[in-house]
DNA sequence: TCTGGGGTCCTAGGACCC
DNA sequence: TCTGGGGTCCTAGGACCC
């Protein structure tokens, strides 16, 4: 426990869907969740105007569409979020060495280590000029959290949403802790929530109260003993930068149970693929490999085999998941399957064979990976890349009307709404499925728009159909309710 | 209402070794 | 013929976090 507040930890408000209004104008003030789409998805974020009708992240897709049916539902576009992310963590590093990321929208910033005076007033400057500047660069808001630990920055920051700053002054933790529900704790989560309350532990003051021998009694030495002094407000954990991954996984949750023993088999293969693929583009080696099975009843087991060496070839990482799916019976049907491979080495040292099967290995993953799993589109045809189904919320270019987005499809149509970061609300416009004119585009910066990052007013992605009255030579504008698409809003 | 995907850490038992 | 004590590795499962 630090005398001053110095460790800072930034959480971005509504991450995912702040980043989807900023991107698409007519999203701004109104409920966006951000989540799989599917049947069985579940939601990442929901706006705060979602929240007002009970959508929370972890819950099912279908429960949200129930609460807010008038919510844009968008699946999730990483590679605008990790663009964001970038931006936001280099304005960390300006403040700090010591940046520890947890997550695409959250971090924990050392200031003493970035030379900040070790003073309330100083820090919290810091903390204003650092969301000023965040909003200045992304057009996004974040909460900021300003403590002694870590742990209490962590609920400084989230105390402070959305849009605030939170200083917790050394000395007062305790007080501040007391009455809080032990759900506040880091580390405590349903069932350790449940084991406390069966004790009569309700809040941290509780908890403290308790004692530790009582707490290692109820869940064990380490959690015990950690979460002892959590509720006391002592954390003396460092933040540390940079921590190399321990494991790199993949899993499938299938829109219906697999109980085909072929497809469970090919989807295992599919799986152990890309699980090297990101091995390989990570530049490490795994030596044991892990597989993952969720039957129809939500029951999960795993089986793990360690290698004599570590290894990324692909045919290996696949032969060992196939032989513990051996193991396993799916005849009641697969929900989920996974692959992953922990133990990693640094670098890669194949023995030559290997390493000349590797290469042979690569070139037919694209191969096998499209041959076992025909509906996933070309993963290595550029000519087949328009994808199979236009999910909502994806970045699409059109001819003659400019980017837009996919706000909905189905029986063969897809409906865009034409409209950027920087432009006013767009319009609507339909298209067959297979519409030449239209194609898959790349998520656009939200800020500074247009190809010279300037101010000019003049976007040089305009949709035509904004710049003039001129009425559109394609389909019906528009799209009808009730008109069986599947949409993303109405 | 029916439960994603990517991770981390901890526990516990058995094997194996000294 | 009533039984050591640790340490480390492997495997499986579970809680938790974002």
């Amino acid at each position: 426990m630090r005398p001053a507040p110095t460790i800072l930890h930034l959480d971005m408000d509504a991450f995912y869907a702040a980043a989807e209004q900023a991107a698409k104008p007519s999203l701004r003030g109104k409920p966006v969740v951000v989540g799989g789409i599917g049947p069985r998805g579940v939601v990442a974020t929901a706006s705060y105007e979602a929240r007002i009708f009970g959508v929370r992240s972890a819950m099912p897709t279908a429960q949200a569409r129930r609460l807010c049916p008038n919510a844009a539902y968008l699946s999730p576009r990483f590679a605008l979020y990790r663009q964001v992310s970038d931006t936001v963590m280099g304005l960390l590093h300006e403040l700090s060495p010591l940046v520890e990321p947890l997550s695409l929208d959250e971090a924990f910033v050392d200031l003493e280590a970035g030379g900040v005076p070790a003073e309330t007033a100083a820090v919290r400057a810091v903390g204003e000029r650092l969301r000023r500047d965040i909003r200045a660069a992304t057009g996004l808001t974040g909460s900021v959290g300003l403590a002694g630990a870590k742990m209490l920055a962590k609920i400084a920051s989230e105390a402070a949403k959305p849009d605030g700053l939170v200083v917790i002054e050394p000395g007062t933790e305790r007080e501040l802790l007391g009455p809080m529900t032990v759900r506040t704790l880091p580390g405590v989560g349903p069932a350790t929530a449940e084991t406390l309350r069966r004790a009569g532990i309700h809040t941290v003051a509780e908890t403290a109260e308790a004692g530790e021998a009582e707490l290692v009694r109820l869940l064990g030495k380490a959690h015990g003993a950690g979460l002892y002094a959590m509720a006391l407000g002592r954390d003396d954990r460092p933040v540390v930068a940079e921590r190399d991954a321990k494991s790199i996984s993949v899993e499938d949750t299938f829109e219906v149970d697999l109980t085909d023993r072929t497809r469970v088999r090919n989807e295992m293969v599919r799986l152990a693929d890309r699980c090297v693929q990101r091995l390989r583009a990570a530049g490490r080696s795994g030596r044991t490999v892990v597989i993952k099975v969720r039957n129809y009843d939500f029951s999960t087991l795993t089986r793990s085999e360690t290698l004599r060496g570590p290894t990324d070839d692909p045919s290996v990482v696949r032969e060992a998941a196939v032989r513990l799916l051996e193991t396993v019976d799916t005849t009641g049907g697969v929900r989920l399957l996974g692959v992953g491979v922990s133990g990693l080495a640094d670098f890669t040292q194949e023995d030559l064979f290997a390493q000349l099967a590797t290469e042979r290995e690569a070139g037919e993953l694209a191969k096998a990976a499209a041959e076992s799993a025909g509906e996933e589109a070309g993963a290595g045809e550029p000519e087949e890349e328009r994808p199979r189904r236009w999910h909502p919320g994806l970045d699409v270019v059109h001819e003659e009307f400019g980017a837009g987005w996919v706000q909905g499809s189905g029986v063969g149509r897809v409906t865009v709404r034409f409209e950027t970061p920087w432009s006013a609300p767009g319009r609507v416009r339909t298209f067959a499925v297979e519409d030449p004119a239209l194609r898959p585009g790349e998520p656009l910066p939200l800020v500074g728009g247009g190809p010279e990052g300037g101010q000019s007013s003049e976007p040089a992605i305009l949709p035509k159909s904004l710049s003039g009255p001129s009425e559109p030579s394609s389909l019906p504008e528009e799209a009808g309710p009730g008109s069986g698409e599947e949409m993303s809003n109405r």
